[in-house]
DNA sequence: TGCAATTCTATCGCGTGCGATCTAAATGTT
DNA sequence: AACATTTAGATCGCACGCGATAGAATTGCA
């Protein structure tokens, strides 16, 4: 009965779901970082180096599940705002380590602001939060991410 | 007690899963879409096409949640293809309705078996899910989408 | 009727996003 | 040491994706 399982409508496969629901969050988001002159994958970037400063452009890469082609431009116009320095590695020549700078860190202190915001704005609980965060993962690493 | 339910870590947020998750759908779709020469977008868009044809630009791009400065492109791209035809409408010449070619009709055939092996993947129960199209329909709602 | 406001699509500029390819640097092999 | 292989980023071409704007057609209202 796998057949019978699958959905007739478009609009109830789940990525039409993911699909749409990426634009809307992606819409949400752009509203609040606007001021702080961020684009929502910028900010995305900049919670992980909050994280943790420091880091080699691989594995911000791989955290984002985005290609190194995509991250590299994003970087260079992130270090033209001065948010943060790209400088090679001494050890290995091919590394290039990413570092906050002190007006990268400073936009930490918004962020409690802008998540929020998000969270309030999204009208779930925070079991369904919770839930939908442990969906997303699971269907990731189905879906052969590490 | 609203602040310590704030995520302290960036994977905990859902502007992050949603976001990673979009990228991972995104690249698996893309594997099953190759031998049909479609992108991920011009996929979704013909599946709305073939649930019901003859639709207007500005319908397809809400139900897209996309805006039509995105969805225009597309559309002459997948016409270039021949997979629909773009056509000015008899009773007002603002509108643009598409259609579907015989070749668009086509690809339908193909989609079960492209659905059956995304799910699949996604190594998520039925119920599972389902419980994940309602919360991200829950998600858009919240965020301001109707 | 005349004309402003609205609606629908298209165009433009810029920022993702990816696959293919390139270059430099490090590593492995003999 | 000499050379092939691998690895890390960068570059390029193309396809989204959006905001701002334009332009044509319709609607609304005096």
């Amino acid at each position: 009965m796998v057949a019978s399982t699958l959905p007739t409508s478009a609009k109830d496969m789940f990525c039409y779901g993911i699909y749409t629901a990426s634009h809307v969050v992606n819409r949400a988001y752009k509203r609040h970082l606007k001021v702080l002159g961020l684009t929502y994958p910028q900010y995305i970037t900049l919670t992980l180096l909050w994280e943790r400063d420091g880091q080699r452009v691989t594995e911000l890469a791989k955290q984002l599940r985005m290609e190194t082609s995509t991250l590299t431009p994003l970087l260079k116009r992130l270090e033209e705002q001065g948010h943060l320095v790209r400088s090679g590695a001494k050890q290995d020549g091919r590394v290039v380590m990413v570092h906050l700078t002190s007006s990268g860190q400073k936009l930490q202190k918004s962020a409690p602001e802008v998540t929020a915001c998000m969270i309030r704005e999204t009208a779930l609980t925070h079991k369904e939060l919770e839930e939908l965060q442990i969906l997303l993962r699971k269907l990731q690493e189905g879906l052969g991410d590490t």
